[in-house]
RNA sequence: GUCACAGUGGCUCAGUUGGAUAGAGCAACGGUCUUCUAAACCGUAGGUCGCGAGUUCGAAUCUCGCCUGUGACACCA
């Protein structure tokens, strides 16, 4: 390398250090602004207060007004009435008077509080560079300092159809391994297929009796389930079946061929299905180690159990006992010697523990596993793996249909793939119908339908149960993923239609506009919102926000002109550019599509 | 029976750490497209926050009891 070359290079080094330097000295300033509106409020509050309130104190007291009418941040005064002798009204009254309102756009006070409102223009103004400066990065935090987190999420069960309850897990799954990405988690999605147990002993006897190879191949899943459902069916009255499918999956556990063989095209149709499904919902693993892939490793996890003296004999099969935990005994081995679901749990742990070294490890189950969860870290605790504390059941309620619980034995199941179909068709109607001249309708039709599943899923709290009800969970008017697919497109529609992006660089952002004040707000929680989101592992909370920040937008919008020419168009323009950057975010963190055009 | 979770307008649900007249969305009724996509917006009507005590200046929120629903409760996963 030359000397003219190097000096190139130091000349680059150098202008690229001081930008970088500026940038997040920008970014830091602007931030720290944001952050002390409430400190100011605090600041101003405690220059009047008695001395024996703490900063701390009245940080806790402060709380944020359900309406904008009442302010941005509100101080009770009802714990000062004793002390003071006077009515809390007469005291906040005194108190405004005292404050000193410079920073505020104004204080008041309202029966017995006081009520602080913030100067909209400046707060906007920095609000606005930060979400345009920081794009999609806006919100992140490094909580997790790159920490490994294992997701147990969706693991349906070879050769059955994927239900709506498998949907839950995915897409609950999918949508905390994203929220959790942005606050520097490394997330570690493993599908944990449900691909050994006695049900393969029915399916291989109900194929062999009652199926085909052509017509598995034809539709392998359908006919599968069929073969299953037709076994239960018949084992009612003839019981000798379940000893015939005993005998099969005996043979399948002491490696006979013709038993794995099927196991093993079971297994390789069933997930190329289940593949159609994650490709449309938009979700990858990272691993698929099911059940079968810890056959090899259970002996290892009983003998540790032994040696450590926690197996015992009950009523012929080893448990562990945990009485004293008033639980059940977790049974590791049947009398007949087969190991059970909560051994193959114990050893994936185990396993995800070793491999991945987690600092937190997740399993995306139903509610009606809480019991399972509780011994299996009961169970490894008692083991002396004090990490059992990291081991989290993120559980969610189940799905019933007219008040009853699916069951695939029973052939009641509602068919993911059929919901999807119906939603993605209802979608393109409405297309045709709202907007015929979009050129990829079918794209959209896809996002939209597809969107409106997920986003029903996701956006009441995992624990509720809900009655399936197909015209609810396609709906696209309300309080819905198109609703918010929606918001975006428009604003996104009047971005193109802005014949200028100055705002992107402009230095006034200001936007001191009462119409527009909540929406403001809102960009302005985000963070904390993704922060909530993965303290509570609810993606929930994520999906309310959507809804509330395009509720909030669409009544601006439907209000004020935006595309005016004065000199207020560029902040209106970043508040556009900026909803649309956090509602594509949102949307994300749930795993929905949000189309530019629909 | 034991344990867990839940109970908010006709339906589906919100409601940070207890706070100001309990909020939405569907459904119902009425209004708004010559103006940035009406999948939108505005308005009207609709609630003893399961019941009863207790703690508190103050409870949908915390404690206790009861009622109702759902789920789990040893060889399924």
């Amino acid at each position: 390398m030359d000397l003219n070359q190097l000096e190139w290079y130091r000349g680059k080094i150098s202008s690229l250090s001081i930008c970088i330097f500026i940038c997040i000295g920008r970014a830091f300033f602007i931030r720290r602004k944001n952050m002390d509106s409430k400190q100011l409020t605090v600041q101003a509050l405690q220059k009047v207060l008695p001395d024996d309130i703490s900063e701390e104190q009245i940080t806790n007291l402060i709380e944020k007004p359900k309406s904008s009418d009442l302010g941005d941040y509100a101080f009770p005064t009802f714990i000062l009435a004793k002390s003071l002798h006077k009515a809390p009204n007469m005291i906040a009254e005194d108190l405004v008077g005292q404050i000193d309102q410079d920073g505020f756009e104004k204080v008041v006070n309202t029966g017995a509080y006081v009520n602080f409102f913030l100067d909209k223009g400046n707060f906007s103004n920095n609000i606005l560079h930060t979400v345009l400066s920081e794009k999609e990065n806006y919100g992140n935090a490094d909580e997790g300092k790159g920490g490994n987190v294992p997701i147990d999420m969706s693991s349906p069960n070879i050769a059955k159809p994927m239900s709506m309850g498998h949907l839950r897990s995915t897409v609950i799954g999918n949508s905390i391994a994203k929220i959790i990405t942005k606050l520097g988690y490394k997330p570690i999605k493993i599908n944990h297929l449900g691909d050994w147990g006695t049900q393969f002993g029915k399916l291989i006897v109900g194929y062999k009796k009652w199926g085909s190879q052509a017509e598995v191949e034809a539709d392998p899943i359908n006919n599968l389930l069929k073969y299953y459902v037709r076994f239960h069916k018949e084992a009612e009255t003839q019981p000798e079946l379940d000893d015939e499918a005993r005998a099969w999956f005996k043979k399948m556990e002491d490696g006979d061929q013709e038993a794995l063989n099927l196991w093993t095209w079971f297994r390789k149709l069933s997930l190329a299905e289940f593949q159609k499904v994650y490709d449309r919902l938009d979700v990858t693993f990272d691993s698929y180690n099911g059940e079968a892939f810890y056959n090899d490793k259970m002996d290892d996890v009983i003998k540790t159990i032994q040696d450590k003296g926690l197996l015992e004999e009950s009523r012929g099969a080893e448990i562990v006992d945990l009485s004293e935990l008033d639980l059940s005994p977790a049974l590791i081995r049947k009398t007949d010697g087969a190991t059970l679901y909560i051994t193959r749990d114990l050893a994936a742990a185990i396993y995800r523990k070793n491999t991945y070294h987690f600092v937190k490890s997740l399993y995306v189950v139903g509610s009606e596993q809480s019991e399972h969860f509780k011994k299996l870290k009961a169970v490894l605790k008692k083991m002396g793996y004090d990490w059992s504390d990291d081991i989290h059941h993120i559980d969610f309620g189940l799905i019933t249909n007219g008040g009853k619980k699916l069951s695939t034995r029973k052939g009641r199941v509602i068919l993911l793939e059929n919901v999807l179909n119906d939603a993605v068709d209802l979608a393109k109607k409405q297309i045709e119908e709202k907007n015929p001249d979009l050129k990829n309708k079918d794209e959209v039709a896809e996002a939209v339908g597809v969107g409106a599943v997920v986003f029903h899923d996701l956006k009441n709290e995992r624990r509720d149960n809900f009655d399936f009800n197909l015209e609810e969970v396609v709906r696209f008017e309300g309080e819905t993923g198109p609703y918010v697919q929606y918001t975006n497109a428009r604003a996104l529609s009047i971005l193109r239609k802005a014949k200028t992006d100055d705002y992107q660089n402009a230095d006034d952002l200001s936007l001191d506009d009462s119409e527009a004040w909540d929406t403001i707000k809102l960009l302005q929680q985000f963070p904390e919102i993704v922060d909530r989101a993965g303290q509570k592992y609810e993606p929930s909370v994520v999906a309310k926000y959507a809804l509330k920040l395009a509720k909030s937008f669409n009544q601006y919008y439907a209000h004020s002109k935006i595309l005016t020419e004065d000199d207020g168009l560029n902040a209106r323009l970043g508040l556009v550019k900026s909803v649309s950057i956090i509602l594509q975010m949102s949307l994300g963190l749930l795993g929905v599509r949000a189309p530019e055009e629909m």
